[in-house]
RNA sequence: UCCUCAGUAGCUCAAUGGUAGAGCAUCCGGCUGUUAACCGGAGGGUUGCAGGUUCGAGUCCUGCCUGAGGAGCCA
């Protein structure tokens, strides 16, 4: 541990400025691997983890990543003293070292450039790191999560998570929306259609929020064009490849806005996000080996079919489904699979959705609302509709739903100082991330996915 | 909560009821262009746990534990 820490002081002291002196004087620059092109012929100083290495005699070739890539760093025995050259064969995976080099094009390099190495610093040597370059079990490697994360296919996920997640907001924040976040913890169990995380608050108990939307309707009245964005809980015992007890969500909402509205809203933001990812993230995509031109048709408009008449679509392709029932998971399967591009579905019957739902004037047993349902088989990413102005009738329908109406009071008060139509809607992140990297299980969208009977690491 | 499948070396997997093995990783050696590098060698095991059947169990039976997939529920 003494060496490590007298390692550690000599590190920082070297790479503390932003530019260094090699041994002869020189100025060298230290830099990410994504912007390594503009060094070629020149010598820069990266930083990062060995990726994997290979070696063959008098050369060794190192792949040093850094977050932002991967670059082959090659080492010719003749270029170093005995020791240093020992040093480098040593190397193993993952150990973290600071190397300088030439940048030189090479067309037999994965990236395009290599790295001629005329220095380096090892400042941990790693010992047994578990995840091989062969294959690993998904147990194995959801153990792992916490190393999982290095490997450059949950790089390229997460990267397109991070653009994802960026659309979001560039596209709200372009159109006069305003963020305003909404609490974690909640007095009461909200809908009261789903199982909550239940914890103390001091005295009192409170729930983990499975949504900002009844706090959003406050907002949208405030500003009129409102959005949140965080972390919901959900403590369904789902145990399939489409939940997590954790999970994100970004909910806009807003005033004077109708199901049409917000529909509008929905297929823009989706087509937004996906124009983005395309045009920034094509490197991951490629990563993943995702098919982009599936992705590329997706544009404007999406279809938009009634409950009415997607419950036929799926009698005739033999689902067992009965009118006034909801979707289950082989249902939206099948729907989203009859589009090339996310199929709205809009107007359910009331029975089988929240309290809130604004009834539709030419067939009240309907509820104004829509679900967004993504194309290859991926189902559900987007729910919401237009929410219920009138005080009489929330009441009512609090009634109906056998919810105390006392919680509710403030969001009563809502339809009593100046109720408007508005309506609003939920897009849950890791299944939009899920289908943009056309993945078969939502755990690897987040970095640490919170499963259920797995809360490691 | 229910149904199905699986647990063998650090990892991924083999092994008719009859001497537990391979690849990767690790360690030692070789190679100036490797691309999941390759070649030679070495170490590495209470076959998830507890019982049972059998001359003999990784293999068959019972129970439990753990994991995976799905159902219901949900986004």
């Amino acid at each position: 541990m003494a060496a490590l820490t007298e390692n550690f002081v000599q590190f920082v002291e070297f790479v503390a400025p932003l530019f260094l002196t090699d041994p002869k004087g020189r100025f060298m620059a230290i830099d990410c691997i994504e912007n390594i092109s503009a060094y070629e012929g020149t010598e820069v100083t990266l930083r990062g983890w060995v990726y994997n290495k290979r070696s063959s005699g008098k050369l060794q070739f190192i792949l040093l990543r850094d977050g932002t890539g991967i670059i082959q760093c090659v080492a010719f025995k003749g270029n170093f003293t005995a020791e240093q050259f020992d040093l480098l064969d040593k190397l193993t995976q993952e150990s973290s070292v600071q190397v300088q080099g030439k940048v030189r094009k090479d067309s037999r390099a994965p990236g395009g450039y290599e790295m001629d190495v005329t220095g380096f610093q090892v400042f941990q040597l790693a010992e047994d790191y578990p995840i091989t370059p062969k294959e690993h079990g998904t147990a194995f490697l959801m153990e792992h999560r916490h190393l999982w994360l290095r490997s450059s296919r949950q790089h390229a996920i997460l990267k397109i998570r991070h653009e994802i997640i960026k659309a979001c907001r560039d596209y709200f924040d372009e159109r006069g929306f305003t963020l305003v976040d909404t609490p974690i913890f909640t007095p009461n169990a909200c809908e009261g259609t789903t199982t909550l995380f239940a914890t103390e608050y001091f005295d009192q108990k409170a729930y983990l929020t499975q949504s900002g939307q009844l706090y959003n309707e406050a907002t949208a009245a405030a500003f009129g064009k409102v959005y949140c964005f965080g972390p919901t809980f959900r403590a369904e015992k789902s145990k399939t490849r489409r939940h997590l007890m954790e999970f994100w969500m970004v909910e806009p909402e807003v005033a004077y806005a109708t199901l049409e509205d917000t529909m509008v809203l929905a297929e823009g933001l989706i087509c937004f996000i996906l124009e983005r990812v395309l045009k920034r993230r094509r490197a991951e995509l490629e990563v993943l080996e995702r098919e982009v031109s599936i992705l590329e048709k997706v544009v404007l408009p999406f279809p938009r079919i009634t409950y009415d008449e997607a419950v036929g679509i799926l009698r005739e392709s033999g689902s067992e489904i009965q009118w006034g029932g909801d979707f289950g998971g082989g249902d939206e399967t099948i729907l989203s699979q009859k589009f090339d591009r996310p199929v709205m579905v809009h107007r359910y019957p009331a029975q089988v959705k929240a309290f809130y739902m604004q009834p539709d004037p030419e067939r009240p047993n309907l509820a104004l609302c829509v679900d967004v349902l993504a194309s290859e088989g991926y189902g559900e990413i987007i729910g919401g509709g237009q929410r219920i102005h009138d005080y009489e009738l929330l009441l009512q329908r609090l009634q109906a739903h056998q919810l105390p109406t006392e919680p509710f009071q403030w969001y009563l008060d809502l339809r009593k100082y100046g109720t408007v139509p508005h309506a609003g809607f939920g897009m849950g992140i890791e299944r939009v991330v899920a289908w943009v990297c056309k993945l078969d299980h939502l755990r690897e969208t987040i970095a640490f996915p919170r499963t259920l009977y797995r809360i490691y690491p």
